[in-house]
DNA sequence: GTGAATAATATACAAGTGTATATACACTTG
DNA sequence: CAAGTGTATATACACTTGTATATTATTCAC
């Protein structure tokens, strides 16, 4: 005979027909946990994401119109995390001396974080639908935006100057998300290697655009 | 009644009921007819291809073992393409004064050429199998030597140093490989905006490393 | 408490998939 | 001309997929 109580808790449920409701989140990691090396986000399933996320295959509506709309959702968290990971390197920027390797490696280090979700972005840059596409572009055109306002900043108090501050952005954007790519598979030392070989590059592009300014 | 001559040509088969066989190019061509904005080659199925070949799902062992094999297969022919757009590059590199604009000139253009395969093979850089990855890091990577050669021969000739030139190869093949990506589906003023913008910020890591090679 | 709304479920179906098996034709070789 | 070989084919099977439909369990508002 049931209690009056219907609030359902852990030990008094009789029998479980059904299960507890599943966040938009939880969905999000189980399709995050299928995804490796060979899988991308949109090559996975909507049964599959379902079966790994332990509901049923029609439950998955009640969250998302299909896979691309989740793998969308998850672009855009990846995003939040990598913000997190931009306000970061700016600081370290303001303390620092060494301004460019510091930054470049709390990006590196943000490949270790975030379960995946920034390696899924760097990867799956230039496939996907429309809308994934875009929301790629998104995060691309905000971390350049980003790194613009801090070259001018810096430019204004080294008091050098800096050739087409906008271009070097997307120079250095570009560069640092291709090798963050590459690195995304990496171990440690193939890493280390890697993160400093992108602050010579970055070095480069800089010096390079502080060269072009004075020419002129 | 049967000829004396055997050999099937073209006018005289009044049955055929079976079709000519069928070229491992043609089954490429057919894939990369199926390649678009949103699909990749790896998301095709056998039977798709087979379909758009106009054989049956079966014949497409007769020439790979699966998609995955059809696919580097691409590769390997988006690669040979390749290798001639850079020949094609040094010559006018040799010739010209201008000569980072004209090379990178060749690249865009290479993208129209050789129906969608170099495209095909931007695009998918960082997605697919274990095999299919292996094939385009072999085509990065001899693009990376061939332009570590003629930066070298470039800093013999001019007697400018330059600094680290392998490294100044690897950021801007990355580079142009990944704007060469993006400008994969924009047209020709676009196209035309980034073909300079890229020609910019190749001119700024060349100047940069001759600026760290005279520092030093 | 009694409905209504919400969120999970099972069942079902048509379509598509990779591939095993058997077979038909054309060509080469003896 | 007979046997063998290579290349295409049709048929079939077990499986997966997305989603339509109906059903059940829980929660909320009143």
């Amino acid at each position: 005979m049931r209690l009056i109580r219907k609030k359902n808790t852990d030990v008094e449920q009789d029998k479980p027909k059904r299960k507890p409701a599943i966040s938009e989140q939880e969905l999000m990691d189980a399709a995050v946990r299928l995804v490796d090396a060979n899988r991308s986000v949109s090559s996975l399933s909507l049964r599959e994401i379902a079966r790994e996320a332990g509901i049923a295959p029609n439950s998955f509506y009640r969250h998302f119109r299909d896979v691309d709309e989740l793998a969308v959702a998850i672009i855009d968290r990846a995003g939040r995390g990598l913000r997190g990971t931009i306000r970061e390197a700016r600081k370290r920027l303001e303390n620092d001396h060494g301004g460019v390797r510091s930054s470049v490696e709390v990006f590196m280090e943000a490949l270790d974080d975030d379960q995946k979700y920034l390696k899924i972005l760097l990867r799956e840059i230039s496939i996907g639908s429309d809308a994934f596409r875009n929301a790629v572009d998104r995060e691309l055109n905000y971390f350049e935006e980003e790194l613009n306002d801090e070259l001018l900043r810096i430019a204004k108090t080294t008091s050098k100057k800096i050739h087409e501050p906008r271009l070097v952005a997307k120079a250095i954007t570009r560069l640092v998300f291709t090798l963050g790519a590459s690195a995304a598979n990496m171990n440690i030392q193939q890493r280390n290697v890697l993160t400093q070989e992108t602050v010579t590059m970055v070095r480069m592009i800089i010096i390079g655009a502080n060269g072009m300014a004075e020419r002129q």
